[in-house]
DNA sequence: GTTGAGCGTT
């Protein structure tokens, strides 16, 4: 008999189950153990995404025909509570946000710059302000009992989490930053989108989006134009998604493949005149290492205009609240598209990025992956152009890197007291938590682009309202004025179509091209419909 | 008894 290795969750201890003779496994059996699941799941080592296992009149069925269940340990999944039923009427991103935030569990959060004199109690107190808190824990010398000056909370609900995370926290007189620990390791999120190989010509998003419907809820298609024989179908549900991976459907007499959307790696990546827009997304502002000094654009100087530059000097981060700040509707008929000024938020706008102005509000950034252009001549180790913007980059931004590229965390610039003043805008979002399992992004990239329609979609000021304000300020964040001006449409830019919504926001800069670059950028109409090229 | 970046004896 084949027993097949089944935990709660993730990471804890399995139990072994009873297969069938026919190899599958009852979800009786299951449920006989896990109360209340209705299905399995499990980490596919390879594509490191979690796979749904299938599951069909009341029967689980291995992943594999030959080997059986394998190796893996599985995880229960458990019906999802309903709570979007206020929200149909609500934009796709918002909807899906939601969808992310209930499905995201909350996971501890390392508490750093705690105060020697902090108690659990008083550490507990502090967080209650946010909700529930479940747990709260100082870390403490064995010996003496003396704090070792950091802690752990969890709470009880995500939207609290997220609003702890975007928030600067003093407690006892210290200011504390609080994180996703690193121990918790992210990369778990979930992709809620397929590649489906094969297809034909004469299969257009219609007929994809009708018949992967009878699996779940379809929130996007795209067919690369031009026809590649391969598309791209996004799930609102990540286990839909997975769950039809490694399948063969036949669509309109087709034989189409599913299989994960995860792009390919560094292949692409290097040649001439493709660039794929590792710049997308946010440009925190970093220090500029131009010693010049003449190409410190605060965004208020150095704009560079009209010429192809790709000025990217970070400049520092003055220039945010001045004027330029560039919310999708970037450009200014300047025949460069450079976008002056300080470009907010993440997601799809600016996807093509010149920006010579203050970015967004990070100082420091040691930022991986950083593959832009050769600027000026010189490679800014710390050029803080963070891609964190959904699909262009979820290749490249794997959920340890985000934290890494500070997402998550926080600024390190100023100081006060001795103390680090971490986070100018006191903010800091934590991607983590987003796919993440719990909590943690992006992924999801998936999600994190999810994440970075949100940030797209809050009503800007000049002062920061961004995502990170909106979970501070914990209205719910349905604000999604738009603030696209679709001045990009115009005399300057004849390949703009002037559709693009924030989401979309692309400041792209066709002309880019007579520099041997071509960034791919799109404007089309349905989300996430941003090139998808490097998923090739 | 001090300290101030870090990542959790379960």
């Amino acid at each position: 008999m084949d027993f097949v290795q089944v935990s709660e969750e993730e990471g804890d201890e399995p139990i072994e189950l009873p297969a069938e003779e026919d190899g599958t496994l009852l979800i009786s059996t299951l449920q006989a153990q896990f109360p209340g699941s209705c299905g399995l799941k499990y980490r596919n080592m390879d594509s490191k995404a979690v796979r749904g296992v299938r599951s069909n009149e009341g029967r689980l069925f291995p992943p594999n025909v030959d080997s059986g269940w394998g190796e893996y340990v599985y995880f229960c999944v458990f019906p999802k509570e309903n709570k979007r039923k206020s929200d149909d009427n609500l934009e796709n991103s918002t909807a899906k946000t939601k969808r992310i935030e209930t499905r995201l569990r909350c996971t501890d959060l390392i508490v750093l710059g705690l105060a020697w004199k902090t108690t659990e109690d008083s550490l507990r107190e502090y967080f209650e302000s946010y909700g529930e808190v479940l747990m709260a824990q100082i870390k403490k010398d064995v010996k003496s009992g003396q704090s070792k000056g950091f802690g752990f909370v969890r709470f009880g609900s995500y939207e609290a989490q997220m609003r702890v995370l975007a928030n600067r926290h003093l407690i006892d007189g210290r200011w504390c930053e609080v994180k996703v620990p690193n121990s918790k390791g992210m990369g778990h999120q979930v992709p809620c989108k397929v590649f489906v190989g094969r297809c034909t010509e004469d299969i257009n998003s219609d007929d994809l989006r009708e018949y992967f419907s009878k699996f779940g809820e379809v929130t996007d298609v795209f067919i690369p134009r031009p026809f590649r024989a391969f598309s791209f179908v996004t799930f609102l549900d990540p286990d839909v998604a997975q769950s039809l991976c490694g399948e063969d459907h036949i669509i309109k007499g087709v034989s189409v493949h599913v299989s994960n959307a995860a792009p390919k790696a560094e292949q692409n990546r290097t040649h001439q005149g493709q660039n794929y827009n590792y710049n997308s997304g946010n440009n925190f502002g970093m220090h500029s290492y131009h010693p010049q000094g003449n190409h410190m654009n605060s965004g208020r100087s150095g704009h560079h205009r009209g010429n192809n530059q790709h000025n990217l000097h970070g400049g520092d981060n003055t220039a945010i609240g001045n004027s330029h700040s560039n919310m999708g509707s970037g450009g200014y008929g300047m025949g460069s598209n450079n976008n002056y000024g300080g470009n907010l938020g993440g997601g799809y706008t600016n996807s093509s990025n010149h920006n010579s102005g203050g970015n967004m509000n990070r100082q420091d950034a040691g930022i991986p992956y950083n593959r832009q252009n050769n600027f000026h001549g010189m490679n800014q180790p710390h050029n803080g152009n963070v891609g964190n913007s959904g699909w262009m980059n979820r290749g490249h931004l794997d959920m340890p890197n985000l934290q890494a590229l500070g997402i998550n965390s926080q600024g390190s610039s100023s100081s006060n007291q001795g103390q680090n003043m971490n986070n100018p805008l006191g903010v800091g979002l934590n991607l983590n938590s987003l796919p993440m399992n719990p909590a943690l992004v992006a992924a999801a990239l998936n999600q994190w682009s999810l994440l970075g329609n949100q940030l797209q979609n809050q009503n800007q000021d000049q002062q920061g309202g961004n995502f990170l304000s909106w979970m501070a300020q914990n209205n719910g964040g349905h604000s999604n004025s738009n603030m696209n001006s679709g001045s990009r449409k115009g005399p300057n830019n004849p390949n703009n179509s002037g559709s693009g919504s924030m989401i979309k926001g692309d400041n792209s800069a066709s002309n880019d091209q007579q520099n041997g670059n071509s960034w791919s950028n799109q404007s089309s109409g349905s989300q996430n419909s941003v090139d998808k090229s490097n998923f090739l």
